[in-house]
DNA sequence: ACAATAGTGTATCAGTTAGATATAAGGCAA
DNA sequence: TTGCCTTATATCTAACTGATACACTATTGT
């Protein structure tokens, strides 16, 4: 079965929500997308030059002073229906490669503090992340008011809550289960 | 910066629960940990080859009747330090792709009731994970009574309970706003 | 009896992806 | 005036996935 070339969807997804260019693409995924999406430029720029090929998307170069040529790229009626028909097609369970939890298997082969102290950083690190959301949360009838694509960010954002509020229950238990064993059981050896 | 290879540690934290093949390694990922870590065979027999050389592990081949000679691969003390040492290394934020959630954000494109399908076939199959992982978690203290790892790799499980809720939560959620939704204004156009 | 399917085991290839870097020009700050 | 940030396009290598090849055994179906 042919490959699937995610990225290629993506970037149509990108394009989906206006004409842009790869470095905007970049951006845009970098500033708000992130957490649940990401593309190299070393798909972004091969990937658009495919898809003007294909005639899924037309290029326009606009002219700066100062600046750099802009090649931006706008879908085109067949993209935006390859893009629906993508759409359909049923997802797979995603493929994971949690490092935390990883470091977390050989436990028994390694200091006890140092479980800890990893499981302290995941843990601060989700707080910043829930803080992060929360805050576009808040803003967030303000600034997508107008945009018809706000309920789906809403959905996408909420993703990103449940999962966070999730990992920061996780933390907390689990830091309370090595915490509560004890410390010689977890020594090198 | 040099590059990270993580399947290389992760392959070593395999051979940490005890001595085994390539073919082990697969199957045991397979069986018990593809939901948070996955390797396949294109890194596994060369990164097993490397370690032999780096002195990580040591190779013995042994015979077998009716069946192909197994390459049986022995974590070193000199692995086991370099593990440890990896393990101290702070991890960073996870990078995902989140397919359902790419294939949500550009909602307003697509046909409304295709959304309200996907979200229900998501739904489904964390279903299945959360029932999976309830049947591991009842028969767990039976199972792995005498297990030294068997307080981490309960921390593990519960990472994926706490994750499948989460992912639930959301989509009982995400499937209600959908439903409340105009249907006029999710469609084509 | 014979075919199809599944298991054990090692190994590699082509396509996909990540991360870093090259290039080149302008602005801005120490 | 050196150094870093931004805008912008582009490419390269290393890492990684998914599929497949090979070879032999074992089981199941008809």
């Amino acid at each position: 079965m042919a490959r699937e070339n995610k990225s290629k969807y993506a970037i149509m997804a990108m394009l989906s929500m206006g004409p842009m260019s790869g470095y905007d693409i970049k951006k845009l995924l970098e500033e708000r997308v992130t957490h649940f999406w990401n593309e190299s430029y070393g798909q972004i720029y091969p990937i658009l030059k495919l898809l003007q090929q294909e005639g899924l998307a037309e290029k326009t170069v606009e002219r700066q002073e100062g600046k750099p040529d802009r090649n931006v790229f706008e879908l085109s009626a067949e993209g935006l229906e390859a893009l629906r028909q993508w759409q359909r097609l049923p997802v797979a369970k995603e493929k994971r490669r949690i490092e935390i939890v990883l470091k977390l298997v050989f436990g028994s082969k390694v200091a006890h503090e140092d479980l800890i102290l990893q499981i302290e950083r995941f843990r601060d690190m989700e707080q910043e992340m829930l803080v992060f959301y929360t805050c576009i949360s808040e803003g967030f009838d303000l600034e997508f008011a107008a945009d018809p694509d706000a309920p789906f960010k809403r959905m996408a954002l909420n993703f990103g809550l449940h999962e966070t509020r999730a990992h920061l229950a996780w933390s907390d238990e689990t830091l309370k289960m090595l915490r509560n064993m004890e410390p010689s059981k977890g020594q090198q050896g």
